[in-house]
DNA sequence: TTTAAAATTTAGATATGTCTAAAAAATAAT
DNA sequence: ATTATTTTTTAGACATATCTAAATTTTAAA
């Protein structure tokens, strides 16, 4: 089935939703995420749900169908590896890469996403350490990971991943040195703002709840 | 000025039918090319018009301005560059890359172009022979190109480039062991139907006109 | 040069995706 | 249990891109 770009990025949208909440979503937060009108999405709703792609009760917000979550998958897939491919290939940074991603997810073709996969070596994670779904929709079984602004006093672990999409925040991280891979250690926590004391290289960096809900990490002993 | 899907692929359109008669191209020419009707080419040319991109007055056709023309070559640069990508390092075969570059040289992103055009390492043309203009618009001086349908009986000279575009053509070539940069030999003409007698790496072939008039080459000696 | 044919444009319709404003339903407050 | 508020849907409009059928202009023929 041919859906148009319009279609895709609503699909992708509930995906991600369903991922954060795991319940159904609202007319309201999907519309917010795709920055259109609550009747937009209302109109949207109605033609999903004539092509199969989800399920949708007046009043009652909406769930991708088994076909709806198939699909999302796979502009995901895209996605990630074309993040992976500017990145890794033609040398963009990390914060450079969602909006052109955002294009290039919508490129149909099942061969060259295969192709694609292949020339950049079957990455499982994207430079945002976001997990690439394979061929068939499936994740790697990948180490637990835990939002910094969950992690106490005390805690270390390892950057598994930070919030792609705000090329401004993305640009802070690279400021202060911060990369996947890194190990860092909470040295301790505000409670009354929810402000973290990390050390990381060396560096002692002070985090604010906000930035520390937008990254993720695998703790370690 | 951000364009459509739909008005790039006009202004492509228009810029390769100029480049082949040199003259106004006219409103049916157009419709032929775009499979549309004639009636939404109209609509189109006002509005290319009101944008500035093109000449048109009624009944007499349009030509592209500088602007318009500017335009049509950052998208066949675009078109080329992302067709070698697909051969060299995808892996396509030059047959298959066509209408995958058709949906991503709508991509817009100029570093994007940039950068992939400087990890291709700057090719001057793309799979098919056709030259790929620079990031300001030019080509750079090439040798002179013939069509093989033109030559006579005795012409020798060497593969630069095939039309592509129409998969099935492309596949014919491979299947005989066609390819850019061969040294081939026009061994006869037969003047009744324009076909031609080949001789290209050790085997002898017959072109039909058709087939012959999508083929380029540089006579020499 | 008047008529016939071909090319082109206009008029009116359809489909997609969006919007604002008003109506309806669900939820929260009294 | 009513009333008020919030959420969601419907109604009607607009922009883009397309189509068919009819009108107009240009070109070719008689
Ligand atoms: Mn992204
Ligand atoms: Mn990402
Ligand atoms: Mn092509
Ligand atoms: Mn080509």
């Amino acid at each position: 089935m041919q859906l148009s770009q319009s279609e895709e990025n609503y699909i992708k949208a509930i995906y991600a939703l369903s991922e954060e909440t795991g319940k159904e979503i609202s007319t309201n937060d999907l519309a917010e995420k795709m920055a259109t009108k609550a009747s937009s999405v209302t109109d949207m709703l109605k033609k999903l749900t004539d092509k199969d792609l989800l399920k949708y009760k007046k009043y009652q917000g909406c769930t991708l169908t088994k076909n709806g979550r198939e699909i999302a998958l796979a502009i995901v897939r895209k996605h990630r590896l074309w993040e992976v491919f500017l990145v890794e290939k033609l040398q963009f940074g990390w914060d450079e890469v969602h909006a052109i991603a955002e294009q290039l997810e919508h490129i149909q073709s099942n061969q060259l996403t295969n192709k694609l996969e292949a020339f950049l070596g079957f990455p499982k994670v994207d430079p945002h350490g976001d997990p690439i779904p394979n061929i068939n929709g499936e994740f790697d079984p990948s180490p637990k990971r835990v939002l910094l602004s969950k992690c106490e006093k005390g805690n270390k672990g390892i950057v598994m991943g930070v919030e792609d999409g705000e090329p401004s925040f993305l640009q802070y991280l690279n400021k202060i040195g911060f990369k996947l891979g890194l190990n860092i250690k909470v040295e301790d926590r505000l409670s009354f703002d929810g402000s973290l004391i990390i050390e990381m290289d060396g560096k002692t960096l002070q985090f604010s709840h906000l930035v520390a809900s937008k990254i993720a990490i695998q703790l370690i002993d």
